[in-house]
DNA sequence: CTTACTGCAAACCATTTGCACGATC
DNA sequence: GATCGTGCAAATGGTTTGCAGTAAG
């Protein structure tokens, strides 16, 4: 549980630098989406969260998880449609989802890390994110095709 | 204008492939799709096509752009958040967004045509579509920003 | 003539916003 | 004590759906 306090203290200074309070709400959102490999949703974290604070809102949840977007501390999953997800995994990784059950796996590539495509955005753009994301159907969902 | 008029006949058979009855404005939403490379939104192909079909409902447009995306004839582009667009650019190709001016550029790189990471992914995956999506600011935006 | 598509209106749902209260610094 | 964050409720806005009439094959 090392990892988890490093990343805590991370995430309160960032707070701090950002001048954003640290109130049991925003530690806990925080704690509730880094804890989940899932790429949950807001509703999700916030289901999550409540057997911590029964009281928080929807709403909170909603406005830090934006705002943990904005700060760099967390990300919008990039995808096409459906409602947004969020991911505390700030390593570099990509995204898989199934179209069908919605899950989403990561996976590992360095494509662009060493190429000259980024090379050439960056001639023509401030480039601040750049993942890859590919769709399809997961083992679990092509096996229930088949029936 | 021979390359617009295959497209379209591309388009019709792939319609009929798929059962689809050609209707006028099914044919115009396609044709202000792949005439625009703004990768427009459901209301901005919505704008267009009234100029030819003054009577297209945005409903319409928006049930006739989710079929295009599943017969293939079209796409969703990956982004995080924001509303849906668009893009019947088949070609191979990737998209950058300005996360300030909303504006989506296209580019060009082939990180995984050639790469495993493709082949490994579909020893796990049926991968039915791939991208690289990056976001930042653009030219345009970034001078803004300097005053 | 059958089947599918369209337009309209209403419904939906995720997300955002305004405001007063409460907590943090 | 000043400022910022939270919870509540209402609003918003994009997208979807049910239905009756209309058009395509």
């Amino acid at each position: 549980m090392t990892d988890l306090e490093g990343k805590l203290e991370r995430f309160c200074n960032r707070c701090r630098q950002n001048k954003l309070k640290i109130t049991p709400q925003r530690v806990e959102v925080y704690k509730a989406l880094i804890s989940s490999n899932a790429h949950p949703s807001a509703e999700a974290v916030y289901d999550k969260v409540r057997g911590v604070l029964p009281n928080i809102s929807l709403d909170t949840v909603n406005r830090t998880l934006n705002t943990l977007n904005e700060i760099g501390a967390a990300f919008v999953v990039a995808g096409s449609g459906d409602v947004k997800r969020f991911d505390g995994n700030l390593d570099n990784h990509q995204h898989f989802k199934c179209i069908k059950c919605r899950k989403i796996f990561d996976f590992h590539s360095e494509p662009l890390d060493n190429t000259e495509t980024l090379r050439k955005l960056e001639e023509q753009f401030r480039v601040l994110r750049i993942t890859v994301y590919a769709e399809g159907l997961c083992k679990g969902c092509i096996e229930k095709e088949q029936n």
